[in-house]
DNA sequence: GCATGTCAAGTTGTG
DNA sequence: CACAACTTGACATGC
């Protein structure tokens, strides 16, 4: 029987949905804050429920697809962190019935081997400077955790932050505080490369020293190079991973305007195959794919590498 | 119905 | 110095 490697790969979702039937609500602040407290948990309860049945029906939908692994929002139960709006599932008139769907989404995901993940957004930095902001990101991660445990969610993955004009102090500021983070954060925790400040050679030192999974994205590292060949990068952020005997999340995205010329950062719709890595073939791994196009994009890259890999077969 | 401005939070780079 | 970009979309409001 013909090897192509494909068999192993799994292809990732980040949030949304393009074309399929699932969405994802959320509310503001300023809207609840004109509600009475009790008025709040009944809008919030109603959001929060509709939400996880969205993610139900969303790992129902990638399993259909045959996608590997999803990217929930951040915001599946919105403002719950907010100092004034904040709550607890417990508080909500529906908690008991949004904690049993959790649950059921938990067993679903491992029945189906769907790999989930979290990505905090830009507002949680752990190497700033200033106390308060590392305390917000703090208990947003509390936040994001306890969500991951319910969910059955193995990674909450977290760009370095900024350079505060010294990158060498700002990771050594990073690394002592994930020194002093509960288990629970610190057991889902990795890092990624991003495009304008923080490069795999520079994360490495930090991720080998706490044994924090480097995630590896391509796209970041062509747009931020920094001497690494992406067969290096690769096996080197794979080492991050075999480390703590999981398996390797890479990030693919392609430029929307194109690599000469116009500012390669932003994400097209679609992945170039071209873009996708040739050392990444066969390797037991998952490829989250960020693409504008969302469910359409992971398909479509899935269906012309199959495709390159007949040919090439002959 | 549909267009439009707004949305908790940080940091960087551009105009 | 102000402002957009970042995984963007979706909500609430006003026409």
């Amino acid at each position: 029987m013909r090897t192509r490697g494909w068999e192993i790969m799994r292809f990732g979702l980040c949030c949304l949905f393009r074309d399929e039937p699932v969405s994802f609500r959320t509310t503001t602040v300023r809207v609840l804050s004109a509600l009475p407290r009790e008025q709040q948990l009944q809008k919030l309860s109603v959001i929060c429920r509709d939400n996880v049945s969205n993610l139900q029906l969303a790992l129902e939908t990638v399993r259909r697809l045959g996608i590997g692994a999803f990217r929930i929002m951040s915001p599946l139960f919105p403002r719950m962190t907010h100092p004034e709006v904040g709550y607890a599932l417990g508080d909500l008139p529906d908690g008991a019935a949004i904690i049993t769907l959790m649950n059921d989404i938990r067993l679903y995901a491992r029945r189906h081997e769907i790999r989930l993940s979290f990505h905090p957004d830009q507002f949680v930095v752990l190497s700033s400077p200033h106390a308060k902001v590392v305390d917000n990101s703090i208990r947003e991660l509390e936040y994001q955790a306890q969500l991951a445990e319910a969910l059955g969610a193995e990674t909450i993955n977290l760009h370095a932050g900024g350079v505060y004009g010294d990158k060498r102090l700002a990771l050594e500021r990073f690394g002592r505080v994930f020194s002093g983070l509960p288990a629970i954060i610190k057991s889902r925790l990795t890092l990624e490369n991003d495009d304008i400040s923080y490069s795999v050679r520079d994360l490495l030192p930090l991720c080998e020293q706490h044994a924090i999974p480097l995630v590896y994205d391509v796209h970041h590292h062509r747009c931020n190079p920094d001497g690494l060949s992406v067969e290096q990068a690769t096996l080197l952020a794979a080492e991050t991973w075999a480390a703590v005997g999981r398996e390797q999340y890479c990030h693919l995205s392609s430029p929307r305007a194109g690599w000469q010329g116009g500012d390669p950062k932003p994400h097209a719709d679609y992945i170039d195959p071209a873009d996708f890595p040739d050392c990444w073939r066969g390797r037991a791994m998952t490829v989250d794919i960020e693409a504008k196009a969302k469910e359409l994009a992971v398909v479509r890259l899935m269906a012309d590498l199959e495709a390159l890999s007949d040919e090439a077969a002959g």
